[in-house]
DNA sequence: GGTTGGCACTCGGCACCATGGAGTGCCAAC
DNA sequence: GTTGGCACTCCATGGTGCCGAGTGCCAACC
């Protein structure tokens, strides 16, 4: 494919998705010659334009207008232009300050991310909280709440906490929680899930309260480690995408808007992000995903490798790639810094 | 106003406002007529029409249109129809059996209210969790995560759980932790907001280490108590309004999708209905917000008096009004049998 | 042989217009 | 007070014609 890309028709590929980005409207020969040094006349660029169609890089809407980049036309823009950071020094200064004032809990620290990205990029910011899979356990609070029910929390190294109700078939005193809390937190910490689940096919099944309330508090415990995934995603911003041109017709956002008030849906989505190691721009087509047919998705992980999170935005297909990629890079080592 | 209304007059403007509803299409004489048994003629229905859009009730888009009802229309209406849940028992029973499988852990239980309120209506749901202001202590947990970082989670009485941060000046190692964290929970056990505030004021400022890290703790905990509200709101189901004919246009829906996601704005716009004793209706305008302007709020509390939160929908104006003040009914009533 | 200007052609967008129909207000009759 | 009749208004719809942007093709040129 790329091969057949002589340098310009590269140069004019690359000038018609910049133009389209900055216009939102079908790009013509004349106004790319207009607009970009090309060094060379309309009639040339429309033979160019005619090749890159072949090719299946861009698309005419009809027969007489000009030409729109395809997800494979941006594609290569994309490619080549991955390097070299679009925010001036200012704006990265202003990201590293806003993170300095903050406290520092996880969740605050999430909603925060969501804010600043897409504020920078004003398109809508994705934000997943590291797995608890692979953190370590540091504390394990039973708190009782009534004769047969509890609230089990659990503490991770990394500072989040999740937590679960638990109902026992009887009562359980505040004693036996105790107790069973006590005997937990020595012999779960620093543990991760998988290990939380040997320890729990290790205890018997007795008829004692102490044995039953604690397996129990181990079933939740599990739970948290183990299954408690769809709060991670963290959307913000949705309404952005609403000013964006392509989403004037309501019916395209739906599926989306749908797709992203949906938690589970939308770590599949994310899934493959942590495979990668750079920051993964997907374009259209590219997400495998009826709803982000439309969108790009850019995204990042942050933190090392076991207890990372995602961060990235969705917007128009037509998105400033430089900008976002650049922004997401900035935000994700940003974060890497602060919770390493 | 009212008394202008005789009993004919309002039969037409309930059958207008239903057919408008229905339709969605403004709602001239002659469909009325043939729809519903008014017992007289389109020409009648006609001097009525006139004398009901002479009073505000109804407006015509334009000369040669059917009448819309305008938002004192729905009122009368709404205030007409007040009684009488529409919602079949076999709904009632499938909200009911919902929440019993719930492990009633408070978050997951918020959630599934939003999920629940918005397939009963089809409408966005607002689920506010219950203030923390209100709620007592349960329980302090003082995990260490680092020389000089700590988390501090509280557990309240409802089951509740809020966690923060903690930076020390100074090193603080775990013991000084511990018996930070048992000092507190003897003193703050069964405490409100505004008793751990006295508390606080009660510790002198002083340079041993436990006292500073104990003052420390306390800030957050106060944190947690009283300034912890802008997430206690949870919208689900936007997408839903996307379906409604009346925001086919994007511009519509946009300041309304950003009060959405600002928690605090929410906050604001709840606010009064918690010194509403009956399911609270505001029709368009009545909300006194912009954003709002083209809906209306059908809203609830539930729980108790001091320890309550609320559940609401946000819909079109043009809502079905009984269904949905039915459904808020319900779901309140059902939460305040759960947690109470 | 690649590049260029010229030219005929295509087609979407927009303004304009005519028509049909829904719904009204008014009025005279009951 | 209610009713049917009637003239009127104005929106929605669909058809028409024009303009302009942009193309593809081709012959000429360097």
């Amino acid at each position: 494919m790329a091969a057949e890309l002589n340098p310009r028709r590269k140069a004019v590929l690359t000038a018609l998705v910049e133009e389209y980005i900055k216009s939102v409207q079908p790009v013509g020969s004349k106004a790319l010659v207009d607009r970009y040094s090309l060094g060379c006349s309309p009639a040339t660029v429309r033979s160019e334009l005619a090749a890159l169609e072949e090719t299946g890089y861009i698309y005419q809407p009809h027969v007489s207008a000009g030409r729109i980049p395809t997800d494979s036309g941006y594609r290569v823009f994309v490619d080549d232009v991955a390097g070299g950071s679009v925010l001036s020094a200012g704006e990265v200064e202003a990201i590293h300050t806003r993170y300095e004032r903050l406290e520092r809990e996880l969740t605050d620290v999430m909603r925060e991310t969501s804010v600043v990205l897409s504020a920078l990029t004003n398109y809508v910011a994705v934000v997943a909280a590291p797995t608890l899979r692979r953190a370590r356990i540091r504390r394990i609070s039973v708190v009782s709440l009534g004769p047969r029910r509890a609230l089990v929390v659990v503490v991770t190294d990394f500072g989040q906490v999740a937590n679960r109700a638990v109902d026992f078939d009887h009562d359980t005193d505040a004693t036996v929680l105790s107790d069973v809390e006590a005997y937990l937190n020595g012999m779960l910490d620093g543990m991760m899930g998988d290990g939380v689940l040997q320890v729990r096919d290790g205890v018997a099944e007795e008829c004692d309260v102490r044995v039953r309330a604690t397996l129990r508090v181990l079933d939740e415990v599990i739970d948290c480690m183990v299954e408690a995934d769809e709060d991670r995603v963290l959307t913000g911003s949705v309404s952005a995408l609403l000013a964006q041109p392509e989403f004037a017709d309501p019916g395209a956002v739906r599926p989306l808007l749908e797709l992203l008030e949906d938690g589970l849906s939308m770590l599949r989505v994310l899934s493959d992000v942590m495979s990668s190691r750079d920051v993964l721009v997907r374009i259209g087509h590219e997400n495998h995903n009826d709803a982000l047919e439309r969108v790009s998705f850019v995204a990042g992980r942050y933190g090392d490798g076991d207890s990372g999170g995602i961060v990235g935005v969705i917007g128009p297909t037509r998105m400033d790639y430089p900008r976002a990629v650049a922004s997401v890079r900035v935000v994700a080592d940003t974060l890497s810094d602060i919770l390493g």
